[in-house]
RNA sequence: UCCUCGCUAGCUCAAUUGGCAGAGCGGGCGGCUGUUAACCGCUAGGUUCGAGGUUCAAGUCCUCGGCGAGGAGCCA
């Protein structure tokens, strides 16, 4: 009885006889000669079926193996520089076959390209090929290296709810469902409050799971279920939060090119792009950032363009401002002390600078554009107060919030990462809906 | 919410600008001992998103509706 192993440990079985247990992913006959490309979740191998080592029968039933046929394969191992497959290079000779079950002819994924409706439509079985395989296995490792990275760093995993009563950032953007006897509850689109109560028992926490935003965006950016990392900082300033973002990033894309470098290398991944991502980041004040996007926009002679480009102090960055501000670094890029009336309004202000907020977000290059946002939060118990007034936020819903303020307040920080914006980044892609197993978009719910 | 685009075979797309509904892939049958989304031959497969309208004639033009995509705003 031939060892059982996976696809993934296949180069060190050279030479001997071992089974495989997976599906048929593409099938390429060729008279006496039938090659299955298999794929057991951990991989993808080249099987290689002769007629005169197989019984006539079997030979003629793996000839017409429908694709997608689960399957439980014996025989020896080789290596072949001609194999297909992820990691590729080895193959399998087909000495034994069980066919589980014969897949039904009427699969609808063909290896050829799809649009993005029916993929989407049957994103079930899209998750199944090569491509997706391997942006979601590069989306794992980014979140198990996330894990590594704060928990060997002092961090605690301490999560915070879903259900939630009251919005964090404002009421536009919620989710809301009936909740018993109490109204309505709210699907979090922020841990970070939580977070910042946690800090006053652990120090460095942070929160890692889905979030919900009901906006009604529709760009290659934007999911309305995404996930966020979240860590929370006590005594710890603007300065120093960067020091964390710039370390956990480098640690992720690190990472990614070491132990996914053969899925990088499938998705067709320029990872000389990624090899320059090591900490320290380039920092750039708001102020700087916003003089030379209005110097590009005076300079832009194209009126479509100069459209978009469109910029003066006081305003967020859009898509294409971001991108400009990417285009100046090969690192990501730290901008700092964004305008405090285009942010939350818990964010601490500049010293001797109250239009200002001591806030810092990190753009990815290459175009990705915002994956990290953070800030300094405010800690005096007053100025938060009036802050949630200006607002018109209901005092009574942040009161425990507040109270976070007088029972040992201390300058502390925090910021989110979006866990799909990040993958897409580090694989290349052009949309996060396929940098998570089943997206949730304005438009979509199934399956 | 706004702007732009799309919807034709199971899938990806053509169809001379109003004149017989086509191809590749996938399926079926046959061939081939190194294929890489194999290739070659044969074959089956259509309510052209829906409803109206113009016309001798509509996939193509007009009106309304449906569904989806890209982008803006907002954000991670």
């Amino acid at each position: 009885m031939a060892e059982h192993v996976s696809v993934s440990q296949i180069s060190n079985y050279v030479g001997q006889e071992v089974t495989i247990k997976g599906w048929v992913y593409n099938r390429t006959d060729k008279g006496k000669l039938v090659f299955l490309l298999i794929r057991d979740g951990s991989g993808f191998i080249q099987c290689v079926a002769f007629k005169g080592d197989l019984e006539p029968e079997v030979f003629d039933r793996v000839m017409r193996l429908p694709q997608e046929s689960s399957v439980i394969i014996t025989g020896p191992v080789r290596e072949d520089k001609r194999a297909p497959g992820i990691p590729g290079g080895y193959e399998l000779g087909l000495k034994q076959i069980e066919i589980v079950q014969e897949a039904a002819l009427d699969y609808p994924m063909s290896l050829k390209d799809h649009g993005v409706d029916f993929a989407l439509d049957h994103r079930h079985l899209w998750i199944r090929m090569q491509s997706q395989w391997a942006i979601l296995k590069v989306r794992v490792r980014v979140m198990s290296a996330v894990r590594e990275y704060l928990d060997s760093h002092g961090f605690f995993n301490l999560d915070t709810p879903i259900l939630t009563p009251a919005a964090a950032e404002g009421t536009t953007t919620l989710f809301e469902t009936p909740y018993f006897d109490e109204g309505s509850a709210y699907l979090a689109q922020t841990g970070q409050l939580y977070n910042e109560a946690n800090i006053f028992s652990f120090g460095k926490v942070y929160c890692f799971g889905p979030t919900f935003r009901a906006e009604k965006s529709k760009t290659r950016r934007h999911l309305t279920e995404f996930w966020m990392l979240e860590p929370e900082i006590a005594f710890c300033d603007l300065d120093g939060l960067m020091e964390v973002e710039e370390g956990l990033i480098t640690h992720i894309a690190q990472t990614i090119l070491r132990d996914c470098a053969a899925e990088l290398k499938f998705l067709g991944r320029d990872v000389s792009k990624l090899e320059n991502i090591q900490a320290p980041f380039p920092r750039m004040s708001y102020d700087d950032a916003a003089k030379y996007l209005i110097d590009l926009y005076e300079k832009e002679t194209d009126p479509e363009r100069k459209e978009l480009l469109k910029f003066e102090w006081g305003m967020d960055f859009g898509a294409p401002h971001e991108v400009e501000l990417t285009k100046l670094n090969d690192k990501p890029l730290f901008v700092y002390g964004y305008p405090s009336a285009v942010k939350a309004f818990y964010m601490e202000p500049w010293p001797g600078r109250p239009e200002v907020c001591k806030s810092v977000d990190l753009l990815a290059p290459e175009g990705y554009g915002e994956i990290c946002g953070g800030s300094e939060r405010m800690s005096d118990h007053d100025a938060l107060l009036a802050r949630i007034h200006k607002e018109g936020l209901p005092e009574d819903a942040f009161k425990w919030y507040l109270e976070l303020r007088k029972y040992g307040s201390v300058p502390h920080a925090g910021f989110g990462m979006g866990v799909e914006r990040v993958t897409a980044w580090l694989c290349g892609i052009e949309h996060i809906r396929e940098a998570i197993p089943f997206p949730r978009t304005i438009k979509r719910v199934y399956p």
